[in-house]
RNA sequence: GGGCUUGUAGCUCAGGUGGUUAGAGCGCUACACUGAUAAUGUAGAGGUCCGUGGUUCGAGUCCACGCAGGCCCA
């Protein structure tokens, strides 16, 4: 066989003809295939939106999910991967009415639902072909012929089984939650809307700083002392219309509030009251402060004199109760029979503005209705004509008929007409409530104040918050098994599990569920105003109920044709679950009331949270592979779905079925530009996929991404660092493949399996180099095994840049050029040994570095073994696999793991740097061959594992011999150094005493520390003792020498050239130029030539003849002559101070 | 505003449990090598370890408070 030599190689082709490779053969399927019967990997696909063409962002995102299923499949492990696309949703949504030039308004009108609902639905999958062409350039191994879609009748009906079970278990409940809400519109608007440009406006509220009079005061702690006095808690309002509703006043636990004796600045009433103490400031004046009480009534009334009685912290007012401000509605208890209007708790307080202390209206106010329920403080409502529980503000935005005078009235002037507002004695409501507060001496200040509050972008007018009409799904009832069962999650990183999503968990809310939309899975929850309500749970169910109106006589005769065209559409298969068709459906309750279907659209996030389950119909299918498959082993998704996918799984998963969802999860950071900017098509710094990918194949991307920052740090992407990987490590192992098959095909070498060289037989460097190779399989599947991608990467490029090829390689090329015995003779042991070595280096560096760049290490992989394929087979040998991907993971030969060799060839690097550093610094070339190194030693064991490698050294540095000098020589310099790390422990505080002593040390000293192994130093609190442990001694010097140390060891170089080694030296150069002669000539590797030389310098000649046997056979000569003219005929080289004229000729 | 996270050479990144003289690669400069050659080797320059305090005999590392970037949430 020949192995395959490439002039060049381009990557992109490389992951083209692997591509075709793999679909020609059907790689993909046969590595789950062939695992068949194997332990299973289960990894779950989170889907993407197709509705997008994919960013380089997904090349990472997919490399790590990638990896570590590859990874897993050469571990043995059966690893399926089905793929699957997110459909449903607001983006979809607006790309939509983007593309048709419609609002939201439309709908129903210019548009049907129907229409629209279609155009979602082609518009979602426009972009799969890009993802499906991007998914295999990457290389990133997902089955996608038959992947989950959410819109899909199946998946659906599995989502309505999951609801189904939740509303069972009672963990599915109306309620509401408090929204931006334009009553202009008459509708809710979502945080997108909230964010269009314009909607914050500038507006000039009138605001209070209300009085809440507080109640049984001497029973509080803080107030005993000052029973008597009319203490009221102050708190501000941009929003005077809400005090109506007010049910609490929330503190900040930390902050130091005051009690100030003082007067009601409108009735002049004598009245305390209570304020952060960091804003006493803005509401008290200092010219009042402690002035004359008595004599307030007669002096300037602008100046009120105030006084500080105590001081507090908010937890202790927690609990306070006080009087109710505006009391015509009273408040049911809590429910946990808590009674409003008292203080309490919250971490949303701040002293930026206002008095410290908020209020709280739990139906306005989206902190005030968190904080109420948080603790457990009732809502303001009442009950409208149906008996149903209501804000005390319609859905127009009038107070309702219980709120006394302002019955019927408009919270906010705008939502007055134009001719209203402009009557002279027009009032905002929120003027009206400051009079009467003022009036009752419950207002402390009235004023004007500017701020940016949202507005509609539909009718321009303030939204308010207000509560909506919600689907919860109970998550806080299953609060601390969703905490437990997270702890048993290995995140990475660990800091996203405990930390970010940790947290989110512990101050979990009910997950609202519901969105007024029209593109979603619908809530199969049908319901009426009598109280009935039904879940349906699965299509059989929707059929049953369907019947049973047909046969019912409640129905219009427009219903009854619905739902029996419905029902139809249902038996035939031929149906959507979508709106408007299920919106259409009208139900019977038993009592023989209509129900109707809650319009709500549900959370998409739930639609992909439920994938475990919808992605195989569970449970009306395919019981058995979710059995097998569930929870998964692992996931990775951007760090952003923390509270998005990696929530939704958990919740569901923990709510249903008391699991987590997945065992390992990887949350990956941002892909940033170069400058760490946001990509974004808009500022034009998005990078195209395809054409970096088009450029430098997949591989050195994947490479590049996974190596230069861990997965869940951001990745500065720089399109240069590309280059530099495929240059850096895949040229480098490019070159070291073509220099083994140039050599191999050259000895006609070929690897077999079922025989290899003996350790015994192999050198220093085999044995170290394999010892190397078994240290990296242990390392690099440490890092798979712990999820960390990066690191694995590195071990693998350092070990094939710094110790393959640039030791091994390089200090073995003479093995490998050499020529082989004579014709026939076949190899010798050691030549086989080099290739043999090489050989099972390379190819068990394909298949560690194949999760990461799987086209090369495929590449890699079958130019190693292709040729032995056939053979493999039949042995049924590890090569028989076509695909590295097909492979077993290479076993770890611990007995091949030489630790002290190792550190001797670290020595010997060493060494050899320090060598070269000295002969950089004298100008001594490498080619000139030197007498000996010196090398100092202090101990035995050092010594030998230099020895070991002696050889190794003296070639690499043209040296002919080591000498060690050993301690008692007396040649040798030494220093000492404290150790601090166990000098700190004894003595602490005296360290600077004992490291000065110490660096004090005499020779002598030294000896004495050496021999008795103590010494004991008089330092200015007195003796001290040092243990040899205490100290670092190193040879760092020998006098006469010229030295170099480094790390502990020192290296002296005896640079002295004789004679002999100057004509050595000379012959090396002689042999250089006539290789360049060669090389340029154009002769062949294995030429054989004649020399001739012109006999032009004494010194050169001389040199020359002295070594002509090692001339001849480096070059490859069987003549080399001395002739005194050439005639003109020779080449003119330059050779130092010399001039070469030479001829060489190929000898037939 | 809150939670999490990052900040080390021009760039990209390493730097268990604190140990005094902070490393690598790329880039730059110089030299060498020239049968892996669009490679390779050696050396050099290059640092306020984001800042300020603190703990400690000793802080890149631990603590506090800031600053800047990022993500999520409000």
């Amino acid at each position: 066989m020949k192995y395959n030599a490439y002039k060049n190689l381009s990557y992109p082709q490389v992951g083209d003809e692997v591509l075709k490779f793999w679909k020609e053969q059907q790689i993909f399927e046969a590595s789950v295939s062939l695992r068949e019967g194997s332990p299973g990997f289960t990894f779950f696909e989170g889907p993407p939106s197709a509705n997008g063409a994919p960013g380089i962002h997904h090349v990472m995102a997919r490399t790590i999910k990638d990896i570590f299923c590859r990874y897993k499949t050469l571990q043995g492990f059966q690893v399926k991967r089905k793929g699957g696309w997110d459909t449903h949703g607001l983006p979809v949504e607006l790309q939509v009415e983007k593309e048709l030039g419609i609002t939201k308004e439309d709908i129903g009108k210019t548009i049907s639902v129907a229409e629209y609902n279609e155009r979602c639905k082609q518009t979602v999958m426009k972009f799969t072909d890009q993802w499906n062409d991007l998914t295999e350039k990457m290389g990133y191994w997902v089955d996608l012929d038959d992947p989950y879609i959410t819109y899909k009748s199946d998946y659906i009906e599995s989502l309505w089984s999951l609801l189904k079970k939740l509303y069972d278990k009672g963990l599915l409940y109306k309620g509401y939650t408090i929204q931006p809400y334009s009553p202009a519109a008459g509708t809710g608007l979502s945080s997108h809307e909230l964010n269009m440009p314009g909607t914050y406006q500038d507006v000039k509220d009138t605001t209070i700083v209300a009085m809440f009079k507080v109640k049984e005061a001497a029973s509080q702690a803080i107030f005993s002392d000052y029973a008597q006095e009319d203490i009221r808690i102050l708190a501000w309002t941009t929003t005077p219309w809400t005090l109506p509703a007010n049910t609490a006043l929330t503190v900040g636990a930390g902050i130091n509030y005051v009690l100030v004796k003082t007067f009601n600045p409108y009735t002049h009433s004598p009245v305390s009251v209570v304020l952060a103490k960091d804003l006493v400031g803005k509401y008290f004046s200092e010219k009042g402060k402690d002035a004359d009480f008595d004599n307030y009534q007669a002096s300037d009334k602008k100046v009120l004199p105030w006084t500080i009685l105590s001081e507090f912290k908010g937890k202790q007012m927690e609990g306070i109760r006080y009087e109710q401000l505006m009391p015509y509605v009273i408040p049911d208890k809590g429910p946990t029979g808590k009674e409003a209007f008292q203080v309490i708790l919250g971490d949303f307080v701040t002293t930026e503005d206002g008095t410290g202390i908020v209020h709280t209206s739990p139906t306005f106010g989206a902190d005030d209705f968190r904080v109420a329920q948080a603790n457990g403080i009732p809502a303001i409502m009442v009950r409208d004509e149906s008996g149903k529980e209501v804000p005390i503000v319609d859905r127009q935005g009038r107070f309702v008929k219980e709120i006394g005078p302002y019955a019927g009235r408009f919270v906010k002037p705008e939502y007055y007409s134009a001719e209203d507002q402009a009557d002279p004695a027009f009032k905002p409501t929120d003027v009206l409530i400051a009079i009467q507060l003022k009036e009752e001496g419950k207002a402390f200040r009235v004023e004007k104040y500017e701020h940016p509050y949202p507005h509609c972008w539909r009718t321009d007018k303030p939204v308010l918050y207000y509560p909506l009409d919600s689907w919860f799904i109970k998550t806080t009832a299953m609060k601390d098994r969703l905490v437990e069962l997270n702890k048993s999650i290995n995140w990475k990183p660990e800091s996203t599990g405990s930390g970010r999503f940790g947290n989110w968990l512990e101050n979990l809310v009910d997950w609202n569920l519901s969105r007024s939309r029209y593109w979603g899975t619908p809530l199969p929850i049908w319901r009426n105003d009598h109280g009935d309500e039904l879940c349906i749970g699965s299509i059989e169910e929707l059929k049953h109920h369907l019947e049973e109106t047909i046969v019912s006589e409640h129905l219009t005769r427009e219903q009854a044709l619905h739902n029996s065209e419905y029902l139809a559409k249902l038996q035939s298969g031929e149906f959507d679950l979508h709106r408007p068709y299920v919106d259409t459906i009208c139900l019977v309750s038993k009592n023989g009331h209509l129900m109707f279907r809650e319009p709500d659209l549900i959370d998409v996030w739930f639609d992909s949270g439920a994938m475990p389950y919808a992605q195989w119909h569970y449970p009306f299918e395919n019981q058995e592979i979710f059995n097998e498959s569930y929870p998964a082993d692992f996931i990775s998704e951007g760090v952003d779905q923390t509270r998005g996918w990696f929530f939704t799984l958990h919740a569901i998963s923990v709510m249903l079925f008391d699991s987590v969802a997945f065992k390992n999860v990887v949350s990956t950071g941002l892909v940033l530009d170069k400058a760490g900017n946001k990509m974004s098509k808009r500022l034009g710094n998005a990078v195209d996929p395809f054409e970096t990918i088009g450029q430098y194949g997949p591989d050195a991307t994947r490479w590049y991404m996974i190596t230069n920052a861990e997965p869940w740090d951001n990745l500065k992407f720089n399109i240069e660092g590309i280059g530099e990987v495929q240059r850096k490590f895949f040229g480098t192992l490019f070159n070291t493949y073509n220099f083994f098959a140039l050599y191999a095909n050259l000895d006609g070498y070929v690897f077999d399996e079922t025989k290899s060289v003996s350790m015994a037989k192999r050198t220093e460097l085999d044995r170290w180099i394999l010892s190397k190779l078994n240290t990296l399989i242990d390392q690099v599947t440490a890092q798979y095994e712990d999820y960390n991608p990066t690191k694995a990467g590195r071990l693998i490029q350092d070990f094939v840049t710094d110790q393959l090829s640039n030791w091994y390689i390089r200090l073995n090329r003479r093995r490998f050029w050499n020529p082989s015995q004579e014709q026939g003779a076949g190899l010798t042991d050691d030549k086989v040994a080099a290739y043999e070595t090489l050989q099972h280096c390379l190819v068990t560096v394909s298949q560690l570095m194949s999760p990461i760049a799987p086209f090369f290490g495929e590449w890699l992989y079958k130019n190693l073994t292709d040729g032995l394929r056939e053979t493999a087979k039949a042995n049924n040998s590890p090569f028989r696999f076509e695909s590295v991907h097909l492979t077993l993971f290479s076993e770890i030969k611990r007995d091949e793991i030489d630790q002290d060799l190792e550190k001797s060839m670290e020595l010997a690097q060493s060494i050899s740097s320090l060598v070269h550093s000295i002969r950089k610094g004298n100008k001594l070339k490498v080619r000139q061959p030197l007498s000996k190194i010196l090398i100092p030693v202090l101990n035995a064991d050092t010594q030998r594992q230099i020895e070991q490698v002696k050889s190794i050294i003296l070639t690499e540095v043209n040296v002919k011999d080591v000498e060690f000098v050993k301690d008692d020589s007396g040649v040798i310099k030494k220093k000492i150094k404290p150790n601090f790390k166990t000098l700190g422990p004894k003595f602490g505080p005296k360290m600077k005493e004992v490291a000065a002593a110490i660096s004090a040390l005499k020779e002598e000293d030294i000896k004495s520390l050496e021999k008795h192994g103590n010494i004991e130093l008089i330092g200015q609190s007195g003796m001290l003792e040092i243990a040899l442990s205490d100290v670092e001694i190193v040879a760092e010097d020998v006098p006469g020498w010229l030295v170099a140390s480094a790390d502990g060891l020192t290296v002296a170089l005896d640079i002295t050239v004789t004679d002999a080694l100057r004509k050595e030296g000379i012959a090396r150069d002689f042999v250089n130029r006539v290789q360049n002669l060669r090389k340029d000539s154009g002769f062949d590797v294995v030429d054989k030539i004649k020399i001739n030389l012109q006999d032009s310098d004494a010194l050169l000649s001389e040199a020359i003849m002295d070594n002509s046997a090692y001339i001849q056979q480096e070059v490859q000569a069987q003549e080399l002559n001395i002739v005194a003219d050439l005639n003109g005929e020779a080449t003119e080289i330059e050779m130092d101070e010399f001039l070469l004229k030479l001829k060489i000729e190929v000898i037939a």
